[in-house]
DNA sequence: TAGCGTTATCTACCATGCAAGAGAGTTTAG
DNA sequence: CTAAACTCTCTTGCATGGTAGATAACGCTA
């Protein structure tokens, strides 16, 4: 939703002073530096990125309408922190989103994204055989987000980055996906998707699809209340 | 996504003074007072509204963020104006949404709702029979609506008003839904989605919903595509 | 007459300054 | 010692003015 005309499709046009600072203002608050619901000031932002405040106002207005920040009225912004019940939610969302990206493409029968899928099994084969998790994490993420870039569908692909944006702060769960006993089985999942969309199962592979997410949240799900409450 | 902490929430705290004019601007574009691509001045809402532009331009760029308005830099603010593909697109988001708002129903056994949801049925088909197609069609919107609500999902309810927001301009087309043929089938569609909640058969209900919402849009784009291209 | 260069005006953009509300710290009364 | 009231400082909120870019109208030239 925030890259209607902004974000990417300036990009490959070459704007830059188009608005870069919403793009590094989103970054900044994506990226974690900012703790929890920690404040994020105007006037120091503006400092930061040698601008006055009234830009600052201007993408922190939008940030907070993406749901990455919330403006308390005459008391400042703050890095908002969804609760459990919103990324309960939020997965549940997800998990439909890519159900339906799943089954279009499946419809479509896209052959050159089938095979970066399947390239990106095998690394994470790899990855998974060497331990090397932190580039297993990765390709996981790369995989959903090549089944929703291979869905060719403009507004899941907003709605989805929306979700993913407001679920980043949740970057620390999302590496726990890189368990030893998961690893396995989710390639096995990831491998079901891609024979339901390669077969041209429309239905298959939005459930294979929808069945994989709602595993692996479930896993990680339980991983992280062992962990932290 | 855009009531995080405004439209909504402030409403029951009776914080009048809050964030009122981004509230307003949203209803003037969705009212359709402006036509198409309509250009929406700085300077003359600012004046519209007796505050300055500062406000303005904060409250324009989130309704950007919301995709309902687009700003050409330098140039001016537009009302934004849907493709078709866009268009097709957005119904196929909000057909998966509806359905899983409807199996989330199902699965909690929501009876109040229900209640209401069989008076909305009832009161549909008054209006088909006396043949008063506004109040029918105001009476789908509500029975869509209360699906959403019923399924109590936070984030759901955000992805759906921003779809519906986004579809608001295109009131003209779903109006079109109370056409003489599609009526009690329409109806008859109600029932069944209601009655697989009553029965608490979740996929069921998802899947009553989303036949539901896909046979409708099939029918609004022939006529629609009939209509003027 | 058609095409191009020029200018004039309209737009958003951003910097600055002032004002008002919220909150914390302090002081004072009980 | 506690609690309430007060003040002080920090924050956002908004108004205004100057600036730059984009567009369209106009005049010039071929």
């Amino acid at each position: 939703m925030q890259e209607s005309l902004g974000t990417a499709a300036s990009a490959e046009v070459l704007q830059l002073p188009v608005a870069p600072l919403l793009d590094r203002l989103r970054e900044l608050v994506l990226s974690g530096d900012y703790p929890a619901g920690a404040a994020v000031s105007e006037t120091l932002l503006a400092q930061e990125f040698n601008v006055s405040r009234t830009p600052i106002r201007e993408a922190l207005k939008q940030l907070q309408a993406e749901g990455l920040v919330e403006i308390r009225p005459k008391v400042g912004t703050f890095v908002r922190e969804p609760s459990r019940r919103e990324v309960v939610e939020m997965f549940q969302v997800k998990e439909i989103l890519e159900g339906l990206a799943a089954g279009l493409m499946a419809r479509r029968g896209a052959v050159p994204q089938l095979e970066l899928l399947e390239e990106n099994i095998e690394a994470s084969e790899m990855a998974a055989q060497n331990g090397d998790s932190e580039t297993y994490a990765r390709l996981v993420h790369e995989f959903h987000q090549l089944i929703v870039d291979g869905s060719d569908h403009l507004k899941l692909g907003e709605h989805y980055r929306t979700l993913m944006n407001q679920l980043a702060y949740h970057r620390l769960v999302t590496t726990s996906i890189a368990h030893p006993g998961r690893m396995p089985r989710s390639v096995a999942e990831h491998r079901k998707v891609v024979a339901m969309i390669r077969a041209k199962d429309a239905m298959g592979a939005e459930w294979a699809m929808r069945d994989h997410v709602v595993t692996s949240a479930r896993e990680v799900s339980t991983e992280h209340t062992n962990a932290d409450g």
